[in-house]
DNA sequence: ATATGTGAATTGATTCACAGCG
DNA sequence: CGCTGTGAATCAATTCACATAT
């Protein structure tokens, strides 16, 4: 069904989102693929084409309804029902992400937390229980946990990953600087600024001081 | 002359230098494109063509050298510099990323932060003082800062990277939901938990929530 | 013997031009 | 007419097979 959509095609729509989101805010009621190519720094060929992908959504000659692609677009990504999220690592970050407060926006529920740490456990964090980590198959079982905020120590990721994996959660929010291994039927998206950072320098850096043998890979293009 | 190489091979050579890094830090001398595809989660054919974008850093027969790589790649990514860096936004997000630990294990410099809050400008936070935004021109010159990371609320997010942009720093990590448009000079590398929270979304979306008894074929490799 | 490096083939994504519909 | 929707063409990226070097 929704395969065979390019993944940069998903991280768009998610872009289209939020600026329909901002428009919806602003009152407007109509846009185009020109206007909102010009908001998402995309073109205008794209917008359409990505649209494409699921439907006619847009009326020819008058473009498209902001509340009406609104919804089409939080039907697309699954934003129409709520998700049910467990934070895995009550460290800083756990923390700071179970005191986020816009993770409602689009019907993110946290649920319950896991930490090893017996200092945390059975404390209330961010408004949510904290549980040993052990507990975790059966609490996110009890709460129909749906998807698991991964912020532990690099050194416990993967055996947390495969926890997480033991308990029937199918998504993982990776804040966790390495990749984690999971089944095929277990999706992970990753969030990680110090890579970030470092493609960062790779583009300010510029061009890499050639060697002195390699002149030749210039061409491309 | 960095221009041609696909940005997802950026990405990749990210995570073999992180790859690599593990791999020296357990002793390992040697290692080959097939080692590093299995860690990085990439065919080994992959491996090796990324790299070939850049020369030729292994030995036929019997692979890479580990320091040798690991610093070839930090070569090629600009890891080989110190990164003065600079906070614009000392809200929450901006304190923790100032109080982050791993900030210069590849010598990324932390030299200034930036707030518009009365109360925060001229105390010290994370161990560097706190400047009114209004500042940043002076003070990034003074300071040579290289790189902003936005931390700003979404609504200030524009501005503050025109600031930014007019200051003469050329590479903003974005940690702002939403597009901020710079010049083509100014490279934007954006870090959003949301987004990639509304792609989890997407990918789960339509898949029957799983029953924590099914079948885990986790272990993989 | 073994694992790299790379042109060629294949697959995938983006761009384009215009057909189709209000 | 204007702007969407889409097949076809172009462009880019990945996969592959094998020649090449140690």
């Amino acid at each position: 069904m929704s395969k065979g959509i390019p993944s940069a095609t998903v991280s768009r729509l998610v872009t289209y989102l939020r600026v329909l989101s901002d428009l919806d805010k602003a009152g407007l009621t109509r846009t185009s693929s020109d206007h909102l190519a010009a908001e998402a720094q995309v073109t205008a060929f794209q917008v359409r084409k990505d649209l494409a992908y699921f439907g006619s959504f847009g009326t020819r000659g008058s473009g498209y309804s902001v509340p009406g692609l609104l919804l089409e677009l939080r039907r697309i990504l699954g934003l129409i029902r709520p998700w049910r999220v467990a934070i895995v690592g009550m460290g800083r970050l756990g923390q700071a992400l179970a005191d986020f407060p816009q993770l409602d926006e689009y019907d993110f529920e946290l649920v319950a937390a896991f930490d090893v740490d017996p200092v945390k456990i059975g404390t209330t964090l961010g408004g949510v229980d904290v549980h040993h980590s052990d507990d975790l198959p059966t609490v996110a079982a009890d709460k129909s946990v749906d998807i698991a905020f991964l912020t532990v120590p690099v050194d416990a990721a993967q055996a947390a990953a495969d926890d997480i994996v033991r308990s029937g959660i199918r998504g993982i929010l990776n804040f966790v600087p390495t990749v984690v291994s999971t089944p095929d039927d277990v999706r992970v998206e990753t969030v990680d600024f110090l890579a970030a950072l470092k493609r960062l320098s790779y583009y300010l850096h510029g061009q890499v001081p050639a060697k002195p043998d390699e002149l030749l890979i210039g061409g491309s293009r």
